[in-house]
DNA sequence: TCTCCTCGAGATCT
DNA sequence: CTCGAGGAGA
């Protein structure tokens, strides 16, 4: 097919090169629930680009109220025979494809049968991708269904297992698997696992949801570092001094840097404020926020030196020299 | 304290 | 793609 890249002139003379992740604008929503009634959905392929490869099968379970209601499957004719890796990878022979019916016939049907349907698949952007492509090449549909990922759901409840691939998952919670790589075959594992999970939380997705939840003290509080000596060189130009990093520093992490700091005697904020004596300066080239190249911590600081502060603004080296040269 | 940004590392699908 | 780390700004 004929929708792998976009490519960019720019005004500048510049080419630049989008790949085709941008032309799913109506992409339905990734879900953090667990309803009782959605489809799960799995294709088969001949590869893994939905940009150069093709559906060979797709298979779809309608779930209603956590049973199954019913089911969909068809084989697809691809425009060009299948390589053996996929032959033994599937099970689906070029012989078995010879009859079947072609993409263009197969998506309506598929259409009809999901419906408005909240999806569940395995790694379900794969699928997702290959027949939003599909949908939207050969009948102008833009498939918009929300859809849930088990793989997503499985690492976060089962962070712990070696890998989450849907055979690990499966044999992880008991599950029988048979006829691995085969549509309908699949999004039976899929259901099955799904209801394990599903069950453990009691189809509550705000407790689901909760494990998502991470608000809890995410920017360490410098001011709360500790020194790791009780003895300090009372002549050292950091102690009892305030210091502000800005910017990201190339050489420690910024607890590590406090740290330093702090074992001198010294004292670390968060901002600037009327104590504050040394500003340290990092790089914030990746920052695109900041204008003019300055931050706001930056220019506040120039501000309070004009007004007389004790307030010196170091590179990240001076700063380093400043912590060794006078130990 | 809260929202939004960037970057890098790590997986899974056929 | 998803997540976590790390930062800026209000």
């Amino acid at each position: 097919m004929s929708f792998g890249i976009t490519i960019i002139i720019n005004e500048d003379g510049t080419i630049e090169i989008r790949n085709n992740k941008s032309i799913h604008r109506a992409k339905g929503k990734n879900l953090i629930e667990l309803p009782c009634d959605y489809t799960v959905i799995d294709v088969e392929t001949t590869g893994l680009d939905p940009s150069y490869d093709e559906i060979i099968e797709i298979g779809a379970i309608k779930v209603r109220n956590n049973e199954i209601n019913s089911q969909f499957s068809s084989l697809v004719k691809p425009s060009r025979p299948i390589d053996e890796f996929i032959e033994n990878l599937t099970g689906i022979t070029n012989e078995m494809l010879k009859n079947a019916p072609s993409i263009k016939e197969v998506l309506p049907q598929f259409i009809d049968f999901i419906n408005d349907d909240i999806l569940l698949g395995h790694n379900i952007h794969f699928d997702i991708n290959f027949l939003y492509d599909n949908l939207d090449f050969y009948l102008d549909y833009k498939l918009s269904n929300n859809f849930i990922d088990l793989m997503r759901l499985t690492r976060k409840v089962y962070p712990n297992l070696e890998n989450h691939k849907l055979v690990t998952i499966a044999e992880f919670l008991n599950i029988n698997i048979e006829n691995h790589h085969r549509s309908l075959a699949d999004c039976l594992t899929t259901h099955k696992c799904y209801q394990v999970l599903a069950r453990q939380f009691n189809y509550d997705s705000k407790l689901l949801k909760s494990l998502w939840r991470t608000h809890i003290s995410k920017s360490l509080d410098l001011r709360n570092i500790t020194a790791e000596t009780n003895n300090f060189n009372t002549d050292h130009p950091l102690y009892n001094k305030y210091c502000v990093f800005t910017g990201k520093l190339e050489k420690l992490t910024r607890k590590e840097a406090a740290q330093l700091v702090v074992n001198l005697g010294g004292k670390c904020q968060n901002n600037i404020t009327k104590q504050t004596n040394f500003l340290i300066v990092g790089n914030f080239d990746y920052c695109s926020n900041i204008k003019g190249g300055k931050s706001s911590k930056l220019k506040k600081a120039e501000k309070l030196i004009l007004q007389g502060q004790d307030l010196q603004i170091l590179s990240e080296n001076t700063f380093y020299d400043l912590v060794l040269n006078n130990e």
